[in-house]
DNA sequence: ATGCATTTGAGATTCATTCTCAATAAAGTT
DNA sequence: AACTTTATTGAGAATGAATCTCAAATGCAT
């Protein structure tokens, strides 16, 4: 998406930080999942592209592609932290299967509307929601 | 509470696992805390009463704890995993401040039945409940 | 008490993440 | 286009939470 990038090099400006080849790159192979990802992903999703990028770096610029609202972190996984491309993806609840590691995702509207509610309450100012459960998928309940 | 130690010893006795002192240690030291805690609070809080288990039993308890019911993982923080004592506790969501680190817990009864239903409709079995959002709290959002 | 299997403690190990620092690259200036 | 300044990068070292190892200690049935 043009608009993401558009997005991400503002932020970049606003912050006085450098557009360089490495932060375009890494923010290319975010913009193509759809999905979950952790580091490694990145990481061997570039060399596969013939690309190449440090973990360094894509360790440094992770917190920029989150402040910058592309991305959001996500549940761990397998000790890693995980992230979702989040911009132009809706938010949703996690439904994580115990035995497979597999991820559903759940609409989100009503639940939101609730815990909206409840933070007022609190006079508490949400600016990431955290939804999730886990549990067995319909595979493994079996 | 004296119930919690039965089901604890119930749950030890049924994998054939010893009640052991620093089993009990580390339970007694559990039941103190009524919201959240890591493994060196836990650790700090036993060597308090002048009671000793190593950091490595501690480690290998808590799965113990969890399976049989007393304590669940909750989120992260500082990067340390850290745990709730729940037993006799409600389920709550959390909302955790970005900026001073306080959390809220919020009632729960309605959120809950919306999750459930979805996911029934997911076929879905949740186990475990997750629930939160982070952002600024009363105090730190002025 | 005795014997056997389990558990413990101390320290070593692992592995994700962060840090360090010399080398490199971006972007503005002439 | 070459020069300057300052931020950024890569490689490897460092950190630190969590796990593992193994000899010594403990629980428990007999």
């Amino acid at each position: 998406m043009k608009q993401e990038k558009v997005l991400y090099q503002d932020f970049l400006q606003s912050k006085n930080l450098k557009l360089t080849k490495p932060r375009l790159i890494i923010m290319e192979a975010v913009l193509e999942n759809h999905d979950h990802f952790n580091v490694d992903d990145l990481y061997e999703q570039i060399k596969m592209k013939h690309k190449d990028v440090s973990r360094a770096t894509i360790y440094r610029t992770i917190p920029l592609l989150i402040e910058s609202g592309l991305v959001k972190q996500s549940l761990r996984c397998e000790s890693k932290d995980i992230y979702e491309h989040t911009y132009g993806h809706e938010n949703h609840l996690h439904f994580i299967c115990t035995n497979c590691g597999k991820i559903l995702e759940s609409s989100f509207n009503e639940v939101e509307k609730l815990i909206n509610q409840l933070a007022k309450n609190e006079n508490f100012k949400i600016s990431e929601y955290n939804l999730g459960a886990s549990g067995l998928c319909k595979d493994c309940k079996k």
